[in-house]
DNA sequence: CCATTCCTGACCTTTTTAGTCAAGAATGGG
DNA sequence: CCCATTCTTGACTAAAAAGGTCAGGAATGG
């Protein structure tokens, strides 16, 4: 399992904006200087990043791109789904779409599994806001959190 | 973020050697069969499964797999672990790889993320036995744990 | 001794990832 | 009103990973 780098970059780039908000828009090559990233995939991921609502660009001289919202109110799976179009894959239609041997129907054991990983891991990133990332010198992101340390250990 | 088939297939052939547990080893080509997984690249995932030490092989007329231990000890770490190396990459390394300008190294607020959001799902999946599956209808498998109940929604 | 079954490694095709590029359209400072 | 700046769109491409195939060989046990 992955981290795909348009996620690692889109991260990379709504962290530095929200470092910047409320201040002036900053330009995509801008961006991606700071963010050591291609200059223009910096584009492409702004673009989707703008359909999905979270920064907004400003055309002309002396514009670039802000962010929507103040970075308490964006998380990490907003982010990701606006570059990847979902959190996690539904395993169920990947493997076995509308065949009759499908290992997914009915009494299908593994199913549930896959179910529930997505929806852990999509309530971390919904858990993850920019302003926790931002502020993670005290704690408030790189700490496991309570529930986490509450996981029985396998085996 | 996504689920291989190595992954779909290797669960569903353990799962299906964990029902057949104690009794007489099933050939690959039966496997294949039971589990509608393509022949060929059955022999593929048993061969990192056997390297793995999580089944065992017999060769010859009624030879075949069989799990190498109860399925009570077999977790879905061991199982993901054992086909596609590892459970979560680390995206440090993918993505920053002994640069100078690597944005996960000291003051990097981002690394963090992807550490524990790795942790969350090895945990995961170490906390599932394939016995749990197999008493899946029992509940021990499809319910949410408690532990995830806890976990706050974000925004 | 031979049918069965596993073993090994190379090979191939398709899909996804990760970028690149070019032409164009809006904006606003001067 | 002009023009440099900046975003916008969509097509294109190269490399990697996923997903699967194949052939020849080596044990095993009936």
């Amino acid at each position: 399992m992955r981290i795909t780098s348009s996620i690692e970059y889109a991260t990379r780039l709504m962290v530095t904006l929200a470092a910047e908000h409320g201040k002036a828009p900053l330009p995509a090559e801008r961006l991606a200087e700071i963010d050591n990233v291609p200059a223009d995939f910096v584009s492409q991921i702004l673009v989707k990043l703008r359909r999905a609502g979270l920064v907004t660009s400003h055309r002309g001289s002396a514009g670039g791109y802000s962010l929507s919202r103040p970075p308490r109110e964006v998380t990490i799976e907003q982010v990701v789904r606006a570059v990847d179009g979902s959190v996690f894959e539904e395993v169920c239609e990947r493997y076995d779409a509308g065949s009759k041997d499908c290992r997914h129907q009915g009494q299908c054991a593994i199913s549930p599994v896959w179910t529930k990983l997505g929806e852990i891991v999509t309530r971390y990133f919904e858990s993850v806001t920019l302003a926790a990332i931002l502020e993670q010198k005290a704690g408030s992101c790189g700490a496991v959190p309570a529930w986490l340390e509450k996981l029985a250990p396998g085996k």
